[in-house]
DNA sequence: AACTATTTATAAGA
DNA sequence: TTCTTATAAATAGTT
C-alpha cells in the first residue's frame, strides 16, 4: 500500500473501493500467475466482486481440474446430488441477477451523485434539479432535527415535572414528620427552584436513614 | 522480484525453488486476504506445491461455498449441458439474488436518507452526520454549477471572437468588391458592437444572392 | 530465519 | 478507464 498506509478494513467510499478492487484484483491474478510459473505449482483463484463479477485464474485449461483435486484432497466429494432442475428457470434467475446488478449500478450512481460525486458529466439542468432536490433535503433534515431536539425538551420538561412533584409531596411528609427539622429556605438567597430542590434532597439524604433519592 | 529482476520462467534450482515458492504462495494468500476485507469481494485461492501439498485461501468460512458459486455462475452463463442443470446452482442462484436484493434495499434506504425522506428513526448523530454530507454535497453540487457557467461564458466568447474575425473579413471583401455598396455604419446610433455586426450580416444576406451566414 | 537492495504493487490524483 | 507518481510492500539473493 501507498500514500498513507491504508488501514486493513472494509474502504467505505464506493468508488476508491471499485478502484482498488480493479487494481488488486489484477495484482492478485498477476501473483498467481507468476507462482505457478515460477515455482510450478497448481494454482486457482476465483475472485466474485461485490456486483457479483466473476474473475479468476487457473494454472490449469481448466479451473474445475483443481477443484476436482481439492475436493479429492480435503475427501469433501461425494455430494453432488444429481437433482436435476428446469433450465429456463434457471436462465430466468440469471436474468434476475443481471437486472439486479445493473439496478445496484444506477443506484450507485445515484447515491454518488447524491453525495455530491462525479458530478462532471452532469449538464445544467441535471445540477439544478439536484440542486433543488439536496437544498430540500437540508430543509428536512433540519426539520428533523428540530423535532429531535424539542422531544428531547418536551421529555426533559416532563421529567422535571415529575421531579418537583415528588420532591413536594416528599417535602410535604418531611414536613409533617421532622416538623422542625427542615429548614423553610424561605431566606436561601439562591433564587434557582432547582438548586432548592437538589439542596432539600441532600439534606433528606442526611437527615434520614436508608435509601435515598439521586440524580443520575 | 529483486536484485536483477527474474526471468519468468520456472526456477531450476530446486532449492531455491521451494524457497520462492514458500514465500511467494505466503504473498498471494495475503493479497487475496487483503483484496477481500478492502473491498468486500469474496475471494478463494488454492495452491498445491509441487510434492501436492495443499494451500487454501477463502473468504468465506468454507471454500467450497464460492466453489459453488462459482459453478452456479458459470452454468448460468451456458458453459455446460444445457438440457440438465445442478439443483445446488439453483440454490446459489437464489441466494445471490436474494444478496443483491438485500443491498438493493439498502441502497435504497440511503438514497431515501440522502433525500432528506423517512429520517424518523434517525438519532441526533445521524442527523447531524446526514446534514454534514448534505452540505458538502451542496457545495460541490454549487461549484460544478459555476463551472459550468464558467464554461459556457468561455465558449460562447471564443464564438464571438470567431463571429467578430469572420466578420471583419466579410466586410473586406465586401468593400473591395461592391465598394459603393456597404454602408460604413459610421453613423449608426447603436454602440453595442454585437448589434452592428449583425446589422452588417443582415444587410449581405439582402444584397448578396445566393448561401448567406445564418445564426444558429 | 534475517537482512537489505531493488523491484513491484498500488493509492491518490489527473 | 488509464496514466503518473510518490511511497509502501514484496521479495531474490545473501548471511
Amino acid at each position: 500500500m501507498v500514500r498513507g498506509k491504508t488501514e486493513l478494513k472494509r474502504i467505505e467510499n464506493t468508488t476508491s473501493r471499485q478502484v482498488t478492487f480493479s487494481k488488486r484484483r489484477a495484482g492478485l491474478l498477476k501473483k498467481a500467475y507468476e507462482l505457478a510459473i515460477l515455482c510450478d505449482a497448481e494454482v486457482a483463484v476465483i475472485v466474485f466482486s461485490q456486483k457479483g463479477k466473476l474473475a479468476e485464474y487457473s494454472s490449469k485449461n481448466n479451473i474445475l481440474e483443481t477443484i476436482e483435486r481439492y475436493r479429492s484432497y480435503t475427501k469433501a466429494n461425494g455430494n453432488s446430488n444429481p437433482a436435476k432442475q428446469d433450465l429456463k428457470s434457471m436462465q430466468n434467475l440469471k436474468e434476475e441477477t443481471t437486472t439486479l446488478g445493473k439496478r445496484i449500478e444506477f443506484l450507485e450512481a445515484t447515491k454518488r451523485k447524491l453525495l455530491g460525486e462525479n458530478l462532471e458529466g452532469c449538464s445544467k439542468d441535471e445540477l439544478n434539479e439536484l440542486e433543488s432536490k439536496i437544498e430540500k433535503s437540508l430543509r428536512n433534515i433540519r426539520l428533523a432535527k428540530s423535532r429531535n431536539l424539542a422531544d428531547q425538551i418536551e421529555k426533559l420538561k416532563e421529567t422535571n415535572h415529575l421531579l418537583t412533584k415528588e420532591n413536594e409531596e416528599l417535602r410535604v411528609k418531611l414536613h409533617s414528620q421532622y416538623n422542625n427539622v427542615v429548614p423553610e429556605n424561605n431566606d436561601n438567597e439562591d433564587a434557582n427552584p432547582a438548586h432548592n430542590r437538589v439542596d432539600v434532597v441532600t439534606d433528606l439524604s442526611i437527615a434520614l436513614p436508608g435509601p435515598c433519592l439521586t440524580f443520575v
